[in-house]
DNA sequence: TGTACATCAGTGAACGCGCGTTCACTGATGTAC
DNA sequence: TGTACATCAGTGAACGCGCGTTCACTGATGTAC
């Protein structure tokens, strides 16, 4: 043991969390190039001061949610691009995953939607940053496939590009319907499947 | 002639429209939900009061943008799209497409995808709504095509959107790289034409 | 064409308010001996 | 274990500033006769 963190480091990693799950919370109804300062300690219960012993500006906070809004969906996509493959059940299973996901986690999803194309551009790059990583791994994953066979580098990479963009696109519009009557969950589960489905036979034919 | 709107109609459009532009100048570096009447004003030149007389809020103003932008985009979306086809020159003409207009109308393009998922609710509707009007305008460009023979409404409709979609995101690629080199503005227009052909096989091969 | 009145886009002063940031502080936690 | 000093997360008062909104106004444009 030994090492159990100390109990003013573990208090202010505590504070630290409660920021950022508040600004989580107050970037709901409004983009971070408006979240202000003063708002998040309010919501915490503590001084305005105090924000600056963890953060250095919103924008700094930006950076710091883009890393745990990040980490949350990183699993997932791996899971669900493993799952996108050709086969039909596979992708029925790939669409309920990034909807389970919404579901569990609509501000983190919220979040990267919204800062994706947002005015904090610190923000923006840190984002695009990350979903390039995930392009990459995806990348190796449909390598290992025997699909792929005979596919350069540059056109797995550029099929795992369209594979995130269309997993964002399907996350936000599961995020939009999560107060809609379950018709239209259950319509756009199937259209996000169809679209797979249909980028899926594309894959399997690119080398005819 | 008789009605040529009147010398006072004509100025309070004029300072409308000056309104709009000192607006969407000034979301280049922010979110609308962060963007204060007074800045607008003080761009444009007029007293802040002087803003109430053209809209309610600057979530308003924003709603009028939404128009203004989407209308530049509609006559390119369609073209696009009918050239998007299968063949592979008309493609990389529809690629082309694009990159000109995001060339010739950057701040349109930067707002539609700031605030499609942004923090202003009648904004984000606004944006929705354009999208599915368009959507269902490239259905019935789809619909003519030979190649859409047998293939029911939903999943003309299922493609529309997955081309929409890809189109915005291959905007928002371009809208990045206006300030890179040469060199990038080619590698997007390269990964976006084989996306679009990728989607364009599966297309074909639907109905298999 | 000229006159008298109505309209209304844009003005400018004033308001109360919450903002981000500074500063010296407090008191619990950590460390050295 | 106990003591003396150092550290540092969080405090609270204070600041100057720009915000959105109200209001009565002005003077050019429009309209009726």
């Amino acid at each position: 043991m030994s090492h159990t963190l100390g109990i003013r480091q573990a208090q202010k990693q505590k504070t630290r969390q409660a920021l950022l799950e508040a600004a989580l919370g107050l970037l709901e109804e409004q983009s971070l190039s408006s979240l202000g300062l003063r708002e998040v300690t309010r919501a915490v219960g503590v001084a305005p001061t105090a924000f600056y012993r963890h953060f250095r500006s919103t924008a700094d906070l930006g950076v710091a949610l883009v890393e745990e809004a990040l980490g949350s969906l990183h699993a997932m996509i791996r899971t669900t691009v493993t799952a996108a493959d050709t086969g039909d059940e596979r992708i029925a299973r790939a669409v309920q995953l990034i909807a389970g996901h919404v579901a569990a986690y609509p501000a983190h999803v919220r979040f990267i939607a919204r800062e994706r194309h947002g005015g904090v551009q610190p923000v923006r790059e840190a984002i695009r940053d990350q979903l390039v990583r995930f392009a990459e791994e995806v990348r190796d994953e449909l390598a290992k496939d025997a699909v792929s066979e005979g596919w350069s580098d540059a056109d797995l990479l550029m099929l795992a590009h369209l594979y995130v963009d269309q997993m964002l696109v399907t996350a936000s519009l599961f995020l939009e319907s999560l107060d809609a009557p379950q018709e239209e969950q259950e319509r756009i589960r199937q259209v996000a499947t169809r679209q797979l489905r249909l980028i899926g036979i594309g894959r399997r034919h690119w080398l005819d």
